[in-house]
DNA sequence: AGGCAATATGATATAACATATCATTCGGGA
DNA sequence: TCCCGAATGATATGTTATATCATATTGCCT
């Protein structure tokens, strides 16, 4: 069944108010997360944090500045933007994808267990993550192998460009 | 034992001359499979595997530019450099790792048989880098668990950071 | 050999990503 | 309130990469 147009845009409009509501509850979560190490979430971290969780991507710190503009009407500097994409990273709360040069907020900021080192799966397509967390039997092995040939990894964090389950179906 | 300065001389020399042979060596294969394949492999082309060969590790488009001006005194502009490196990835004789953006000579140019997608282990203090292959039984487990999750991959080409052995003792 | 088409390279500009450094502002405790 | 340290702003610059048009080289066909 297609939907109307009306009926679209209503859907959309209640889909937007759920998002937001649940970027705002984890935003919070993430403030006494680091009220708890002592260090500040402030405005301006917030307003990044949001943002990639508002957006569902990876994106660039640029990518940032332009989102932070049009959406919040609020300029940032791209060199703030990297600073607090680094004070980010260094709580967890967003990883850095190298393989595309982009950042994207840490699926797990309101899990409470202690969360493992994930991998990341690229779909070079439409942009979107999917963070997953390989089974340990296949962490073990790979890094039983990896240590076999005499390299010792600090972390299993991977990254791996693909196609997602709608991109694949698409070609 | 400590060898003599010397000593030390003399061995560098002859190593070095053993490399540069091998080097030309693997050039010339290289240059065997382009005409196979209806490609030319033209004198500025070898210049940039060969020293990319020679070093033995990672190197940037800018740090090759600048190792064809110190080292063959020839000026080589950036944009032929990507160029060059866009040609010889097509080619499979060159690696980009997207996780250090670098470029790195395939290990396995002279071997015979249909080789597989590589597995870079990154050393992030020396940049050394070391090309395996995982045992099929890894790659097939992680691309299955992959799979799962409703993504495609082209290709398991993974680039993980870590330390190589030398730098692992110096801790 | 001569000329044509395709390929390769040069030159220049500019985009995209990232860090260094010094100045200014903000927040919270004595 | 004042002071200190943390955060942010402003500016400059470094690094990686691509777009585009001009020139040169190569291989091929006649």
């Amino acid at each position: 069944m297609v939907p109307t147009h009306q009926s679209q845009v209503i859907s959309l409009n209640l889909f937007e108010k759920i998002i937001v509501r649940k970027v705002q509850a984890i935003v919070e979560h993430a403030e006494q997360q680091c009220k708890k190490n002592g260090v500040r979430l402030t405005e301006k971290r917030k307003h990044i944090l949001a943002a990639l969780l508002h957006s569902g991507k990876a994106l660039s710190a640029y990518e940032l500045v332009g989102y932070c503009k049009e959406q919040l009407g609020e300029t940032i500097p791209a060199m703030s933007v990297y600073r607090i994409l680094g004070f980010l990273q260094s709580q967890q709360l967003v990883h850095k994808l190298d393989l595309v040069n982009k950042y994207i907020a840490c699926a797990h900021i309101t899990c409470h267990h202690k969360h493992a080192v994930s991998q990341f799966l690229i779909c070079k397509q439409c942009q979107r993550v999917k963070e997953i967390n390989l089974r340990d039997s296949v962490i073990h092995s790979l890094l039983q192998e990896v240590y076999d040939t005499d390299f010792e990894l600090d972390s299993p964090q991977l990254e791996i460009n693909g196609l997602c389950g709608s991109c694949g179906k698409m070609k």
